[in-house]
DNA sequence: TCTGGGGTCCTAGGACCC
DNA sequence: TCTGGGGTCCTAGGACCC
């Protein structure tokens, strides 16, 4: 006897190779053979629009790799110089985020059809909570998930119709267990996971396939030997909790026997916008002063553009910078008000800058506002005190301090602890 | 020749308030 | 002489994800 359906019904789609897909999808030629796309557009154009990987020089990492790449070792994230060793015949394309945002809003449209509550997760995949979809909780035959399994390869065709490209779904009850699923068949996979399939399809993994157990979690299991899912599953309550915490190891030992309760979540508002630059090579906080600020002040109108052109403003900007040794130090600062305009988020970064000792050369520069909120919105003000009522009113603009005219203050700003 | 860019969430300590 | 506990905000760092 099979048991009844669960409360929940809820779908992962992913869709396979994402960025690879698109670009095979215009270039039909390229089919069947190994293709990484990602790189920087700081290396010549010529030598990046297909060009084999041999001999690739620069900072660029791999954003995708076909199947047949990745059957060479190659996988995203890894440096595109170390992908060229692996695979030095494969074809390198530069990336074109507009026109994978582009595929991303047909492939979402062509979903939304069919099943309208959608959670995003980035730009190449999405939950879908099919739960009170009608025909979804019909037999077919025998087969109690007949109707789901039909819902779920409509919603393939019609992914397919829209975009050419093909996609992977993971049924199940829930968004963990339904994650894991569509991993199993890649690509072009539907794969189900009822409560009862767990001990046999998902305790065999390695704990890192669940999302949110990354390298470090899975490499303090492994070392607690504990690797793989079935595993976690069977350790005390007790003892994940004194290694990894209260919250964690809770969480843990849910995750490990597919329990799962998060609701799929139809839109969801910003926290921060961003806007980072890894340089083509590591600039000198003196020797390179001008340059710096030049991308400094370029940064913070960019995140002050998109602040502008999404309709949100922020109270908190906070700074980013990777030295030459990869390490990573952020500072942040809080304004009495919000704002999105470049040259006072300019300002408070200045601020945050003067609070870092730079004593190596830097690989990295970012700026970040966050405490996001929307311009019109009435903010709830926390009974706020008098000093901060007239922090409030005197600051909630700040300037950005005129100096010697203009470029005088950001020419100065990497001097000051740069040192000798 | 290592290691992109855009995000979210969690932790933890100190400030400050009640 | 000493003793509280809870709550929120701010900041820094880190794990993790696409």
């Amino acid at each position: 006897m099979t048991s009844p359906l669960p409360d929940r019904l809820i779908a992962h789609l992913d869709m396979d190779a994402f960025y690879a897909s698109v670009e095979l999808a215009r270039r039909p030629g390229l089919r069947g053979k190994a293709v990484v796309v990602g790189g920087r557009r700081s290396a010549p154009a010529d030598a990046l629009e297909g060009a084999p990987l041999t001999g690739y020089v620069g900072r660029g990492v791999v954003t995708t790799a076909t199947y047949e790449a990745r059957a060479f070792g190659v996988h995203s994230g890894m440096g595109l110089m170390k992908a060229a060793v692996l695979a030095p015949h494969a074809v390198l394309l530069p990336a074109d985020f507009d026109e994978y945002r582009r595929m991303s809003r047909l492939f979402k449209a062509a979903v939304a059809e069919l099943a309208p509550t959608i959670e995003d997760r980035g730009i190449d995949e999405i939950y879908i909570d099919l739960s009170d979809l009608p025909g979804a909780r019909e037999a077919v035959g025998h087969d109690p998930l007949g109707g789901l399994r039909a819902i779920a390869r409509e919603l393939k065709n019609n992914v397919r119709a829209a975009t050419g490209l093909s996609c992977s779904i993971g049924l199940s009850p829930n968004k963990l267990l339904s994650k894991i699923a569509s991993d199993l068949d890649k690509p072009d996979g539907l794969t189900v996971v009822m409560p009862e399939d767990i001990a046999t399809r998902i305790w065999p993994l390695p704990v890192g396939r669940i999302h949110g157990v990354g390298p470090k979690a899975s490499a303090r299991l492994i070392e607690l030997g504990v690797p793989t899912i079935g595993a976690l599953a069977q350790q005390p309550l007790a003892w994940l909790v004194e290694h990894f915490g209260e919250h964690h190891g809770a969480w843990l030992l849910e995750a490990a026997h597919g329990r799962d309760d998060r609701p799929v979540v139809r839109n969801s508002e910003p926290v921060s916008m961003s806007r980072e630059t890894t340089f083509d090579r590591d600039l000198h906080p003196r020797n390179d002063r001008s340059r710096l600020s030049d991308i400094f002040t370029t940064l913070c109108q960019r995140v002050g553009d998109d602040l502008a052109r999404k309709g949100y403003v922020g109270r908190t900007v906070g700074i980013k910078l990777r030295f030459d040794d990869f390490r990573t130090v952020t500072r942040d600062l809080t304004l009495p008000g919000p704002t999105d305009d470049g040259a006072v988020i300019r300002a408070a970064a200045g601020q945050c800058l003067k609070r870092i000792t730079l004593s190596r050369r830097i690989r990295l520069l970012g700026v970040r506002v966050g405490n996001l909120s929307r311009p019109g919105a009435i903010v709830q003000e926390p009974a706020a005190t008098a000093p901060q009522k007239a922090a409030t009113a005197s600051a909630a603009k700040p300037r950005v301090p005129s100096g010697n005219g203009g470029d005088g203050y950001s020419m100065s700003l990497f001097e000051d602890e740069a040192g000798a």
